[in-house]
RNA sequence: UGUCCUGUGGUGUAAUUGGCAACACGUCUGACUCUGGAUCAGAAGAGUCCAGGUUCGAGCCCUGGCAGGACAACCA
């Protein structure tokens, strides 16, 4: 949480550009008051964490400001839209913690209304049907240096634009024979004036009018009215959409009869390191099988990330910390990290798990015997209260926690050495049993009956606390262990190289045999968890009756990983 | 050889009307601890892209450079 706290009741804490902007616009009395933004996707694609950046901003500015915020779902194309991805973002804006109320829109509901102001700017000689193929257009353009050159048909008579027009709307031409064109300027610095593009036709059913068209207002041609329409007075959007600015005013300027106007004001998106948030390469990592769909948990979608375990809360608190500013840079995947783990440690049931199994024997412990061990749900949130963990002859310990001849610094077990097993008894190794390739396959260890509950009333120490799980009264469990899907900071960054070629072969790590303790059976996907000393895990829709499966959201922070890796 | 935008520790941000650069993540110490977690204490790390100028004083103002990005889809 931000320092820089409001007066305010309610307003959010750390103020930006933006906020200064809608500020100064309240000052000066514009739009009577009102703050009124919106967030408007593109349902050909699942929403990723990019996204929530605009999402958080969008309704977070009206929230602070006492405004509304629409949802709006620019659905002008209709060869690529989908409601599978409408319905998608809609759950994803809900589980972020977002609320349009009923103010859900399609730029859609204003087709007919774009059309009649199409006819509009046509009948005042402000556009016209060009039948020029698209490759002689994009041609005429120009360049960014060089001017463009006016096409032929820029200046045909207004009825025979509108009859066209008319006869485009019709379906009396295929895909691709006509286009709408803003009559601006050919020799503008900036191409989007260019006599930009206003209509196609593409003959194409649409998720929501069906076959009622066969022509489509281009996105720069919908976007900035249908602003206008809904009465945004703050249009935030991303940078690449600075330069489209001049023309969304001209187009305003030849619809508005007052002094309101949508405001538009661009931030630079969120990038984040080891992954990218392109849709397009997004869906061709779905699409060519290289993860598991849009919610696999290596995913940077909300879905994806939402399977991983990273909470709504985590998600909005990286967008506070990273700000809103126009400056471009890339966000250390570790600042999420630590906004996951900083939720979590607050709110997680711990448990323990056992990972890569390895069997110890109790040897002087009584065969049979289960004994029912107290332990602490949450040392964080007392209220969270305490449970029992079976405790039996054979147990399983992490595999890493053994090492037979241990380096300096390693304080977990070793021939000969003492330790804790968390919540249980003190327990020494006395032998190491290996097979014929020399495998350790078991340990066996004297317990110190004395030490019950964790603690040697003589006040002897121990080094190191070890998590483990009773060999006989357990859970079975498939463990997922993720890894950043790029081993590049910036995959995409590469100019010769394709992003797929820095793929992590070992992003995925399955472990289908796991043991953990008795108190996660019946957990529900979605639940979280703790598993002690090891990290945040989540468990998956996969999960069935007989066979739990998790995913790890994040390993703990592990300051002896860190030092052995040296 | 255009237009628009951006340039502050490794990373992301902050710096009221110009007043000796702050915070978070990361890194490194140490304390504490029945999670090598959490917590607590502390450290290192930039003189603000460069060069001039205005000023008692500039990250903030002026001039000129340099660097990076966006724009030439019947995509959004």
């Amino acid at each position: 949480m931000a320092e820089n706290s409001e007066n305010k009741a309610g307003a959010p804490k750390v103020r930006n550009f933006i906020h200064e902007i809608v500020e100064n616009d309240l000052l000066e009395k514009k739009n009577d008051g009102r703050v009124h933004t919106r967030f408007p996707p593109e349902p050909n694609g699942y929403l990723h964490i990019g996204h929530a950046k605009a999402i958080c901003l969008d309704f977070g500015t009206a929230e602070k400001f006492g405004g509304k915020c629409n949802l709006r779902f620019d659905d002008t194309n209709p060869s690529k839209e989908d409601q599978e991805y409408v319905d998608s973002i809609q759950e994803d804006i809900k589980w972020l913690g977002f609320d349009w109320e009923d103010r859900l829109f399609y730029a859609s509901d204003f087709f007919d209304k774009l059309y009649a102001f199409a006819v509009k700017l046509i009948n005042e000689g402000k556009a016209y049907v060009d039948q020029q193929p698209a490759d002689v257009i994009s041609q005429q353009r120009g360049t960014p240096t060089r001017p463009g050159i006016e096409s032929p048909y820029r200046n045909r008579p207004v009825e025979e634009s509108l009859d066209l027009f008319a006869k485009m709307k019709a379906g009396e031409f295929p895909n691709g024979a006509m286009v709408l064109r803003a009559k601006i300027d050919m020799a503008s610095p900036n191409m989007h004036m260019r006599d930009p593009l206003m209509y196609r036709i593409i003959h194409a059913e649409h998720h929501r009018t069906g076959n009622k068209w066969c022509i489509y207002p281009m996105y720069d041609f919908a976007h900035g009215q249908c602003d206008f329409f809904e009465g945004i007075t703050h249009s935030l959007c991303t940078l690449e959409f600075e330069i489209h600015r001049p023309l969304y005013n001209w187009f305003i300027d030849q619809l508005a009869d007052s002094d309101y106007r949508p405001r538009q004001i661009e931030f630079s998106r969120l990038n984040l390191t080891y992954t990218m948030m392109s849709k397009r390469k997004l869906l061709q990592l779905v699409e060519e099988g290289l993860v598991n769909g849009w919610d696999d948990p290596r995913m940077p979608t909300l879905s994806g990330l939402r399977r991983r375990g990273f909470t709504p809360a985590s998600i909005r608190n990286l967008v506070e910390k990273v700000g809103i500013t126009k400056t471009e840079g890339t966000v250390d995947m570790a600042v999420l990290e630590h906004a996951v783990r900083e939720d979590l440690n607050k709110t997680a049931q711990r448990v323990m798990g056992v990972l890569n199994p390895l069997k110890v024997v109790i040897t002087n412990y009584p065969e049979g015997e289960v004994e029912m061990m107290e332990a602490v749900n949450n040392p964080e949130d007392e209220s969270m209260g305490k449970r029992e963990v079976p405790f039996t002859k054979e147990i399983f310990i992490e595999r890493d926690d053994f090492m037979e001849d241990p380096p300096r610094k390693f304080f977990r077990l070793a021939p000969g050495r003492e330790v804790r097993l968390r919540y249980a008894y003190f327990v020494t190794c006395t032998d190491v049993v290996k097979d014929e390739n020399g495998e350790i396959t078991e340990l066996h260890c004297t317990y110190d009956p004395a030490s019950r509950g964790g603690n040697s009333p003589d006040g002897r120490k121990v080094k190191a606390t070890l998590h483990w799980v009773s060999a006989t009264e357990n859970t079975k469990a498939e463990v997922r262990l993720y890894d950043r899907l790029f081993n590049v900071e910036d995959p995409s960054g590469d100019k010769d190289k394709d992003f797929r070629e820095h793929l992590n072969p070992d992003s995925l790590q399955v472990r289908p045999v796991c043991y953990i303790e008795p108190f996660v059976d019946g957990a529900q996907p979605l639940d979280q968890f703790q598993f002690e000393r090891l990290g945040y895990f989540i468990v998956d829709k996969d999960s069935t009756k007989g066979k739990m499966v998790f995913n790890r959201t994040v390993t703990l922070r592990d300051n002896w990983a860190k030092f052995s890796k040296k």
